[in-house]
Parts: C-alpha cells; structure tokens; sequence
DNA sequence: CTCCTTCTGTTGACAGTGTCCACTTTGAGG
DNA sequence: CCTCAAAGTGGACACTGTCAACAGAAGGAG
C-alpha cells in the first residue's frame, strides 16, 4: 500500500492533501487563514515539505483560490441547468437570474471561499502557470455569463447593440453586492433583508441591460 | 519648542503622526502594508510607542481606513458639486453619474487608498470607537448615494415606488466594478478600456433604477 | 522649589510566520 | 545490488504583533 497516510516519507499524494487542508482553513478563516506552516502541520507533514510542491506560500494559496472559485462556478452551473422552461426566452432570463442569484447564494454561505476565490493576487505572475488572464475555463463565472448574455441575444431578448460589455455590468453588480454583503458595510443584514436587496439588484440590472 | 519634531519623548502628536505614515504605506501597498513596527520605525519612534494610542494592529488600520474613506467621499462630493445645471432634472442625473466615476475613479488611480477602505474589518468590533452601522457621516460614499437618490426622486426623475433599495443597486454596481477593476481579474484592463466599461456600467445602471 | 503621579515612549522578550540551507530517507531504474 | 533523483526533515534567519517591565517628561500639590 504504497499511499498509507501515517507514511512519513512519499506521502503520495502531498500536493493535493494540502490543498484540501488548506481549503478547510479558507472556509472558516478566508485566504489568510491559509498558513503555510499551519496547513503542512495539520497535513501531518513537517512545515516545508510544502515547498516540494509549490514555489511559494502564494503559489499554494492561488491553487487553493483556483478550487474555491470551481465551487463557485459549479453551483452557477448547477443552478442554471435547473431552470427548465419550454419558452427559449423565458429560459434566458431564468438562467441569467439563477447564475446571479447562485453567486451570491455562494458568497453568503462561504464567505470564506468566496473571499479566497476572489482574494487579490499578490502579484499578477507573469502566467506562473500558464494561465492567462482570457483562457477562461467554461465554467468560470465570469465565462458561464458571457455564455447566458449570449443566449439572451440569440434568443432575441437583448438587442445585439446593448449585447457589448454588458457581462461587465452584470459581473460587477453581482460581485459588488457578494462583496458588500460578505466582507463589506453590509455584512451584518439580516438573511431576508439580504435576500429582498439581492432581488432588487438583479432586477435593477436586468431591465438595465 | 515642545513639539519639536526631534524629540525622543512626547512627540507632541504621534497618533496622527502614525496614521499619516500609515496612509504612505497603505497608499503604495494597501493594507498589508500598513504594518505596525514598519510604521512606528518610519515615523522615528520605537516599535511600541503606537500602543500608547492604538489599542491593536487592528485598531491603527482601522483609523487609517477611515481616513481613505474620508478621501473617497471628498472626491465624490467635489465631483458632485462640480455638475452645475439649470434643468434640475438633468443636474440630479449628472450628480449620480458624477459620483459613481468619482467613485471608479478613485479606486483606479488610488488602489491602495480604495483596498484600505474596503478592507474587510477583523472582527466587526462591537463598536470600539462608537461608529455603529448607520452613523454615517454626511460625506460617507454610500451617504452621499442615498442623498443623490433622494435627490432624483424629489426632482421627478425616479418614481417614488423604485426608490427603496436602490441605493444598494447603484452602490453594488460602482463597487464592484471597483473591485473587479482594482484587485480583482479586470485589473489589467487598459485604461481606455477601463473607461468605456465604466460608462457601460453607469448606463446599465442609470436605466435601470 | 520639590515631590509625586500620570502620560508617553523605550527596551527586551516570546511565539508565530515565510523562506533558505544542508541533511536524510525512499523508491524506482539501470 | 547500487545509484540517484525526488520527497520530506530539522535548523536557522529575519520579520511580525503583542506583552511586561522600565525610564524620561510634564504638570500640579504641598
């Protein structure tokens, strides 16, 4: 059994045991419980074993942001399949308001991962590893947007000329309300005021587009 | 001389002092770079001295962030005040649009002043200097919004039944395009590029209040 | 003027962090 | 079977926030 956890040398699987350890720090505390010593301690593993796996303390921390912002898009992706309507446009509108309504449904019950998904990169890395800034996996929020603004216009409830930059006002209307709601002055409203002000917002943007 | 500025003992304003030094480092390196002994050493003092006026880390920040915010509502306000129209109408939607590009604005040639502000705080603190939620000075960001909204209503340019919580709409808008823009996967937007998103956002926005 | 109290600032310590270095152990391939 | 690169360990360093004990400065009471 050449992956026995108690192992002391050849974990076997050290890079990804230390993303999850450091995911369970993100949800509670946010990107800066991710500590490097302590996440290699409650791996079980001496504090710079990390280093065989990642450049950096900052290295380890993007993996770990990489996997929180999975979840997000997942539930989005999710949330969006689950609007089944017959009437094409119908569909559009519901899944534009599903993947909003999913982003800051993640926001409110992860705020952890959700501050960690969206931490502010230390330092741009010069595509550290390969991942620039517009090779956006499908189901990256942001992409899972573009994708629903698109169906809006073929589908023909949104003219082509408002179709121009409007992911930008739909992205930064929702991710502002997650921001405000989770780390900023509106973190301390009651579930249902948050709910009403979430409802508002979507509709404010919706007929705006 | 008592407050000369060479004086080892009883410097004469040191709290100010350190904030000031504080808004140096935040401006340059937001606010992880306002560190407390890197703060106190450029300021010429020891390394404890900030506890004879700050009861934590936490509590220097926090005087400093206020600080930045006073920055952004100043900007916002002159902005504001620079939009001067006959047709009340149209100076009430020039003041709306006025200190939302302010409030871009700000954000873009300032990060490390706006990730201050918005820093997301410790530990909400059970009002430690008395500021509760609401007690929001007349010239705090979302104060001057709900001023402007107010504003558009008296005036007949919003109906009365679209007023409530669309301060929340409007601020989550501008916020987080901020964000997005500042810390967030935007930042390497170039600043034309910057611009036209920004009007993009403000139309979406306007039109649908 | 002197003494004493109260601020204010200093020095020294401690635990905890990220990172570098030299070392040891392991498992796979010649 | 031996070698050797990969993977993990332990120790060190500089740096941080915080605590405790100390020292100088300022101002009022006697």
């Amino acid at each position: 059994m050449p992956t026995r956890p108690a192992d002391r040398y050849h974990h076997g699987d050290l890079r990804n045991a230390l993303i999850e350890t450091g995911l369970e720090m993100a949800r509670t505390g946010g990107p800066d419980a991710v500590v490097l010593r302590a996440v290699s301690r409650s791996a079980g593993v001496s504090h710079n074993a990390a280093y065989r796996h990642f450049a950096d303390h900052e290295d380890l921390l993007a993996a770990v942001s990489a996997r929180c912002l999975d979840r997000l898009g997942a539930l989005m992706r999710e949330r969006a399949q689950a609007e089944r309507h017959e009437d094409p446009v119908e569909r559009a509108w519901a899944r534009l308001g599903a993947i909003g309504r999913a982003y800051v449904d993640f926001a409110r019950a992860e705020p952890g991962w959700f501050r960690t998904a969206f931490r502010p990169a230390a330092v741009p890395a010069p595509n550290a590893r390969g991942r620039s800034a517009d090779d956006l996996a499908a189901d990256h929020p942001f992409a899972q947007l573009a994708a629903c603004l698109d169906d809006l216009v073929a589908v023909g409830a949104l003219s082509a000329e408002r179709r121009p930059d409007a992911e930008y006002a739909a992205w930064s209307a929702v991710h502002g309300l997650s921001v405000l709601l989770v780390e900023g002055p509106l973190a301390e409203l009651a579930d249902s005021r948050a709910l009403d002000i979430t409802e508002t917002v979507l509709t404010v943007v919706s007929r705006g587009l």
